[in-house]
RNA sequence: GUGGGCGUAGCUCAGCUGGAUAGAGUACCUGACUGUGGCUCAGGCUGUCGAGGGUUCAAAUCCCUUCGCCCACCCCA
């Protein structure tokens, strides 16, 4: 029992699994630049008011799960518990309008949230995110599909569904919203505890619930198509067009809603039937109003956010590169340690990955070290290669070994290397 | 915040109707094999039985409290 651990939901990310955000990264990083999204870097911090104004101040993120406290001067500032916002910010904090109509950007990071943790819920979790800021033509929602899917075939990932939906403009979320009150003031007494407190507060999140009564309720609840204006509707269509002219096969989900309130129009999510009760891999949407009510200009944009500690729940093993550990190189006493240790440093030069070991155990047991860690090769060094001025090079899996000098090791390597 | 499950060796777990030095497998180290791994065999190391308190002649085992983890609700990526 160790005398201090990590706080709840801030679990350690141990090698093994660092090396697996890594991978999951580098792919990341490699579609999003075809996709010419660039990468942006803002803060873990931030006013609160960054997040009030643009989550919603009557959200739970806002209300109950974001980390806020004073700093050293008695400002309000918080953990980001999502990343639109922050970029929302830097957007119109930096001008990006003036450099270029449309902004594709893409972020990688820690994001924080005070809940309780569960199977593919931490406090402290990592999400990758793409945004595309400066218009709202249904192509932009297209384009940051595809890069999604692009990414998740990437990650080889199988078996996911797209959902998508539109709650329409902010004009029209209205409407439905009171189209909705009004049918559930109706059926009040079917609904579970929390959906009576929904249907006046947040009525949209009804349709979400999973509790059987209140989805048996909301089967017959209007749907939001009828309340969208032409343009909505318009551009809700000619996006499926696209999508289905893409090859995307995608799922409407006329109950998908999203809990931010900056979200307007068309919205999507991810689903993976492996994840549990948690299962959006991803989700996103339009939030054509947000830019305006930061104060910048008045442009549409498009964005989403996957959840890496999910993606971890889905990829298969398999599906991760192996590591391939480099040469070991083994010395047998104190002399030839001193030699060995030179060797090693010179394969590093020569941009050969080795180790050496240091702990002064037998041949015998740095062999059954370098076993276990599955090396493809040892360097012994003794006295008798000392004597000659030889080193012995063993490869492990074929049992074979040869005698060379030291000099021409590098060489000798670096020719086996290229030979596969 | 609410509910349920679980905390015993580095890991997976047994022991739990109270009983003496707390076990197995695996991992690790050493030796058989004096300078060569995998297989085999032999030996060795590892524990505040999550923590604190209580009941008892006696507690890993029963009771209370507490902390932690997991799953679910809620919410969300």
């Amino acid at each position: 029992m160790s005398k201090y651990s990590s706080l709840r939901g801030m679990p350690d990310i141990l090698p093994e699994e660092a090396a697996k955000f890594e991978w999951i990264e580098s792919r990341a990083r490699e579609v999003f630049g075809m996709f010419e999204f660039r990468e942006i870097r803002v803060p873990y911090l931030e006013s609160t008011e960054v997040f009030t104004r643009s989550i919603g101040e009557n959200t739970d993120i806002v209300e109950k799960e974001m980390y806020t406290f004073l700093d050293r001067g008695g400002k309000q500032i918080s953990l980001r518990p999502e990343g639109t916002a922050s970029i929302v910010r830097a957007y119109v904090e930096h001008n990006l309008s003036n450099k270029a109509d449309i902004v594709k950007l893409f972020y990688i990071g820690p994001m924080f949230r005070g809940e309780r943790p569960q199977k593919g819920r931490q406090r402290q979790f990592h999400q990758i995110g793409c945004e595309i800021i400066g218009a709202s033509s249904p192509y932009l929602d297209a384009d940051l599909i595809m890069s999604l899917k692009t990414f998740f075939e990437k990650l080889g990932i199988k078996d996911f569904t797209l959902n998508i939906n539109t709650l329409g403009c902010a004009e029209d979320r209205k409407k439905f919203a009171s189209d909705l009150s009004e049918y559930f003031a109706g059926h009040l007494n079917g609904l579970c505890e929390n959906c009576q407190r929904r249907s006046t507060r947040n009525v949209l999140r009804v349709l979400d619930c999973k509790n059987p009564a209140c989805k048996e309720i909301v089967k017959g609840a209007p749907g939001v198509a009828k309340n969208l204006c032409p343009d909505c509707l318009d551009n809700y269509s000619l996006l499926k067009h696209i999508l289905h002219d893409a090859g995307v096969t995608y799922n409407e989900k006329t109950d998908l809603v999203r809990g931010l309130d900056y979200y307007t129009g068309t919205v999507f999510e991810v689903s993976h039937p492996s994840l549990g009760a948690q299962d959006a891999l991803a989700a996103g949407g339009r939030y054509d109003n947000l830019v305006h009510e930061m104060g910048g200009p008045d442009v549409g944009a498009t964005g989403y956010a996957v959840g890496m500690e999910r993606l971890l729940l889905v990829i298969k093993e398999e599906n991760y590169p192996a590591v391939k550990p480099g040469i070991l190189i083994i010395a047998l006493d104190e002399k030839s340690h001193k030699e060995a240790f030179k060797l090693t440093n010179k394969l590093r030069e020569a941009g050969i990955k080795c180790d050496m070991d240091h702990s002064g155990r037998s041949l015998k047991g740095g062999m059954r070290k370098a076993d276990k860690e599955k090396r493809e090769k040892v360097i012994i060094i003794g006295e008798n290669e000392l004597a000659s001025g030889m080193v012995v090079v063993k490869n492990m899996v074929t049992g074979e070994q040869k005698s060379v000098g030291f000099g021409e090791t590098v060489d000798l390597l670096i020719g086996e290397n290229a030979h596969g």
